[in-house]
RNA sequence: GCCAGCAUAGCUCAGUUGGUCAGAGCAGCUGAUUUGUAAUCAGCAGGCCGUGGGUUCGAAUCCCUCUGCUGGCUCCA
């Protein structure tokens, strides 16, 4: 007999060999039905798995991570199977479960496999899933793998399998399909129920540009059928909310073939919400003791040889610009941080000085692969909302800090409420990758991560993830449909300024190294743009928003009085058009609740004898009536509590 | 860059096996209407069917090139 503890702590006694799905039979049938796998002394199992010694159980259901990923690993499964019964002789790669579902690595061979395919691969899958086939757990030696590998010819399972040791190697049966698999596996595939290959890809085998592409395809399986309808309309509500969709309807920025992809055209109205964004950091950086500095779009080639750029990022980088002169060549600037460096060498500097801070909305351009173009947020040509802080290495808490409250202040404004923060470190067993003294990096590690904690930050420290030249801090916000997208950075750079030479003159009248802080706290403005505007789904914060109210005159006749209300409103700075077209008010309504725009002002006969509006609000609707002076002052306040400037 | 797919009017899309197939809705323009909280009516105008080439008596439709767009190419049996 054997102890099973479950999570209540309370344990039950079973013969050897039992499994979680008997524990969870006698707890009851229907839990039974649910399970998919469980954790066996924190480790995930296959339900069905016989537990040998004392053991605490947890069982994992729908409702774990654990539990979807073994239901997700074990649909790859599945469609493998399908897919085999369907394209014989195809070989196989790799089939993980992912943060949504699953996908398999598949070499078709001489099959032609494209999205139309998916809906046959579905049918069979459902077929195969409906027989409830069982997962079996095998343990096979090496030779046993390699040979059994070897004559059904897949080249993909042998190359993993000679990197296995002998003695942990296992395959796991269901159906027909026999795969090479650590596991867990769910019970049977009768748990799934509803499945959705949602696309089909190329993916390197192993991620390696330089090997075989293989067909990816990608799917997602869930235990009911309304559990796919809902990630449908997930699905489905992001699609609405697509910077680039939103981006073209509210007229705010636009690509050319012409001009080149890659290469954002900004609209009026959307360079006018970016320069209001532009505005606001200006403001608050002035006020954080921030300087301005301008610098050119091109720099000499020294200037990267010296920053390091040159060598590694000469070759993939858009080629250089050369002059009638021979033996002159430029660069676009990929980045603002050499011309930065060359602003802090123009004259000498004292300790007193520091921290010298230096700010430029710096437009930079970076050749990225064709393939990795997207909207507005992977672009060629974008602008960083750039400074560059020099400092001493007992400066830097403080700046952190000061960074993190500019941050903190505009995802306020903006309303991105749900922030987490990386913390990027040395990986403690490799330090000599590293450039900079120790003494400095513990400094500025220590420091990083005493902000983090002063502050009660919501932060994740990952070891190995900084930079050569520093550690950093990223900021990853949540959208209001929950997805994550990275923002603003800090950095610390001991780089640099070694290779500039930037010194500055310390109390001991000796020359010493600055620190280098590089920080930008919108990331870029093209993709704070694109992230805002998913985030709020095209609906701005009134601040920000291009139009912050419509006139819309009952009929021809009032528009003498809607003109004398625009022009009052503009007075009072609230930005507004009005919908003089021969339409009913309905009409007009709709289009204007349609375009998002915040406020309406309907005005007609009565309005223009009691001299005020009458106030709809988007999404809302009559608010009654107000005048200009009233309704300005509503939203202007109101603008001024969400922009939080003192 | 690579794999898969896509490209028809400003926008969203129809166009069956190549032969009155160059269309619709919205937007735009003109006129009528003078409108009270989510679509008034009528008319007009809009396109070398992304580019270049090929097959054919005949191509938006079939083939190739190029350009651009979309999804994917770090989730490791």
């Amino acid at each position: 007999m054997i102890d099973i503890t479950l999570p209540d702590n309370s344990v039950k006694q079973y013969d050897e060999g039992v499994t979680a799905l008997k524990v969870a039979q006698d707890i009851s049938e229907g839990l039974a039905r649910n399970v998919l796998a469980a954790k066996v002394n924190d480790e995930v199992w296959d339900a069905t798995r016989p537990i040998t010694e004392n053991a605490s159980v947890q069982l994992l259901t729908w409702n774990d991570i654990d539990g979807k990923a073994a239901m997700w690993h074990s649909s790859a499964h599945l469609m493998a199977e399908a897919i085999e019964i369907l394209y014989p002789g195809v070989k196989f790669g790799i089939g993980p479960d992912i943060e949504n579902g699953f996908y398999y690595d598949i070499d078709f061979m001489d099959y032609e496999i494209s999205e139309k395919d998916l809906v046959k691969i579905e049918k069979k899958m459902q077929e195969l899933a409906r027989q409830k086939q069982v997962f079996e757990r095998l343990d096979v030696s090496k030779d046993e793998a390699l040979a059994y590998f070897e004559e059904k010819g897949d080249e993909y399972k042998l190359e993993l399998i000679n990197e296995l040791e002998d003695g942990t190697i296992t395959y796991y049966k269901s159906g027909s399909f026999t795969d090479l698999c650590r596991g867990p596996h769910i019970p049977s595939t009768g748990v799934i129920k509803a499945i959705k290959l949602t696309k089909v890809a190329g993916a390197y085998w192993r991620g390696d540009e330089n090997r075989k592409q293989l067909t990816r395809i990608y799917g997602i399986t869930f235990p009911k059928k309304k559990e796919l309808d809902e990630y449908l309309v997930l699905l489905e509500e992001a699609k609405k909310r697509d910077h680039r969709l939103l981006g073209k309807e509210l007229e705010l920025f636009t690509f050319s073939q012409k001009v080149g992809q890659g290469l954002p055209l900004w609209l009026p109205k959307g360079a006018e919400l970016r320069e209001r964004l532009e505005t606001y950091l200006k403001t608050v950086q002035k006020k954080a003791g921030y300087a301005p500095v301008i610098s050119p779009h091109i720099g000499n080639v020294n200037l990267y040889k010296t920053s390091g750029h040159y060598q590694k990022y000469g070759e993939e980088s858009f080629r250089p610009i050369t002059t009638p002169v021979d033996g002159e060549e430029f660069f676009l600037k990929p980045m603002n941080c050499p011309h930065h460096c060359e602003i802090f060498n123009a004259k000498p500097h004292s300790y007193k000085e520091l921290p010298i801070r230096y700010a430029e909305f710096g437009t930079v351009y970076r050749y990225e692969q064709s393939g990795e173009l997207h909207g507005l947020t992977r672009v060629r040509g974008f602008t960083q909302d750039d400074a560059h802080i020099f400092c001493t290495p007992d400066q830097i808490k403080d700046e952190f800090n000061g960074v993190i409250d500019i941050i903190q202040q505009i995802f306020t404004a903006l309303d991105f409420k749900d922030v987490i923060i990386q913390i990027s470190l040395r990986d403690p067993d490799k330090k000599e990758k590293y450039i900079g003294s120790e003494e400095n990096w513990q400094k500025s590690e220590q420091a990083i991560m005493d902000v983090a904690a002063d502050r009660g930050l919501n932060a994740v420290v990952e070891y190995g993830e900084a930079a050569f030249y520093g550690p950093k801090m990223d900021f990853i916000v949540k959208d209001a449909i929950g997805r994550k997208w990275q923002l603003g950075t800090i950095q610390v750079d001991y780089n640099l300024p070694e290779r500039f030479d930037l010194t500055y003159i310390g109390a001991d009248n000796e020359k010493h190294r600055p620190v280098m802080i590089h920080r930008a706290p919108f990331g870029s403005m093209e993709r704070f743009v694109a992230v805002l505007i998913e985030h709020c789904g095209g609906n701005f914060p009134l601040w920000l928003i291009p139009e912050q109210a419509i006139i819309l005159p009952i009929s021809e006749k009032y528009n003498e009085y809607g003109k004398k209300v625009l022009a009052l409103l503009d007075q009072m700075g609230i930005r507004a058009t009005i919908d003089n077209r021969s339409e009913k008010t309905g009409r007009k309504i709709r289009d204007a609740e349609m375009k998002k725009i915040p406020f309406m002002f309907v005005v007609g006969e009565q309005e223009e004898i009691d001299n005020n509006l009458s106030v709809r609000k988007h999404g809302e609707g009559d608010l009654g009536k107000f005048t200009v002076e009233e309704i300005s002052n509503i939203i202007n306040s109101e603008v001024e509590k969400m922009m939080n400037l003192k």
